[in-house]
DNA sequence: ACCCATATAGTAATTTAGACTACAAGGTAG
DNA sequence: CTACCTTGTAGTCTAAATTACTATATGGGT
């Protein structure tokens, strides 16, 4: 009885007022990309927006984001955070519509596209070329992007971008792709290596035209530490 | 026709599966306090509660939130932002509701409270002495509380707490509130006048048992300029 | 007249940030 | 095989900022 009752109150069924979209900012070749999807139908049928979807009954809106975002690129274990919910009466045509953003954090290299049945097409936008896309996504994006060129500063989230082990200049390109700005190689280089959160693979990148650089990873559990004794991560 | 269809959708009437909650700091006697409400009725009826209220169908969420909280405290022009959403499927007792939550910062000065119909009191809590709250008020507030405590060191948001006029140990006090850390005064007030966003009044302190101090008050203006050349507050 | 609390100024040691130089390593083109 | 090109890595120097203090100023209260 109280199964039912349970049933019948959080099913299956979308909540139709609220959907989530998703940036999913990605990094290859020293530039920041966000996912496109390319709308196959409805009203929006052939504008370019963010990926998104509608929250069901019996799913917490984080679940949600992490359905939808596994469901177009394949990959699980992906750094999501919720950015902020917008909700203008206008914001989606005939109807009231709220949305919930998620932005994710990616490594291009294990990443593949499976574009949902509603979407005609999917592509990497350079986060200085990104389309008119449909609703308010721009808005939604600009702010967003903001939030990530602050938050990239005071928290290592950056390295979810990356590879498991990376070179100190990748570091440093996607610094200087989300700040857009350029930094000074040793000076970055000194002032990440000490802060004793990068540990030293060993190990040297190959199949590179120049003298191979050092491997590093991202010590989660010093970094951990670290925030217990009042740390705080600045770059 | 286009009018009757638009009233029909964007009505007065309350968009069920969301609330919005608010978290209204307040400062006084060097202490941070937030405001919170008792419920007179429902399954709630006697638990102390974040103020909050339904987002109708023709508002924004933004508006919302305003409405919400100028209805409870009767203060126009009040620092409010939107801080996160909180949507676990069973936050909330019977029905699936999420939640928009947002955060204002005031001065309890200008304060006058009106609790709403539906609510037996209304109190300032010591943010070190918050009671066990309704639904998932408690861990709202704690994540709103640690947001806070890193966006007052990097956004000068901290004197929408104090009087228009304020003395420079009053804005430490309330740093080292929000902070829980001391500070050293010589070193604070010299570091908040070299930023040259404090405008001395010429004005002193009055009916105080010990030598007046100066009072300042925030210049807007030189930080949206200071932010244009790429300045970041920092405290 | 003295005490007390807070305001405000100054100082010295240490650390950090920023700009820049120098040298190392390793692949490539002649 | 050598000169060269690209990137990696180490070091230096100066200016600025941080930190932990000490010292003095003001003004009311007793």
């Amino acid at each position: 009885m109280e199964l039912k009752f349970f049933k019948l109150k959080f099913s299956d069924e979308i909540i139709d007022a609220l959907s989530i979209d998703c940036i999913i900012f990605g990094f290859k070749n020293s530039s920041l990309y966000i996912l496109l999807v390319k709308h196959g139908q409805g009203i929006t049928k052939g504008q370019w927006a963010l990926p998104g979807g509608w929250i069901k009954y019996n799913e917490s809106v984080d679940d949600a984001a992490y359905r939808i975002l596994t469901v177009q690129t394949s990959v699980s274990k992906i750094y999501l955070e919720q950015f902020q919910t917008f909700g203008d009466v206008n914001r989606f045509p005939g109807k009231r519509v709220l949305t919930v953003c998620y932005y994710a954090l990616v490594n291009t290299e294990d990443f593949e596209l499976h574009p949902g049945i509603t979407v005609s097409d999917a592509q990497w936008f350079d986060i200085n070329q990104i389309p008119k896309m449909a609703f308010d996504h721009n808005i939604i994006f600009n702010k967003c992007f903001k939030f990530l060129q602050h938050k990239i500063q005071h928290e290592p989230i950056g390295f979810n971008l990356l590879p498991k082990k990376f070179t100190l200049l990748q570091l440093q390109e996607l610094y200087e792709a989300i700040l857009d700005k350029e930094l000074d190689k040793p000076n970055f280089r000194r002032k990440l290596l000490k802060m004793n959160l990068l540990i030293p693979c060993n190990e040297k990148q190959n199949d590179v035209a120049h003298r191979a650089a050092n491997l590093f990873r991202f010590d989660k559990k010093a970094y951990d530490k670290l925030i217990d004794k009042g740390f705080s991560f600045a770059v």
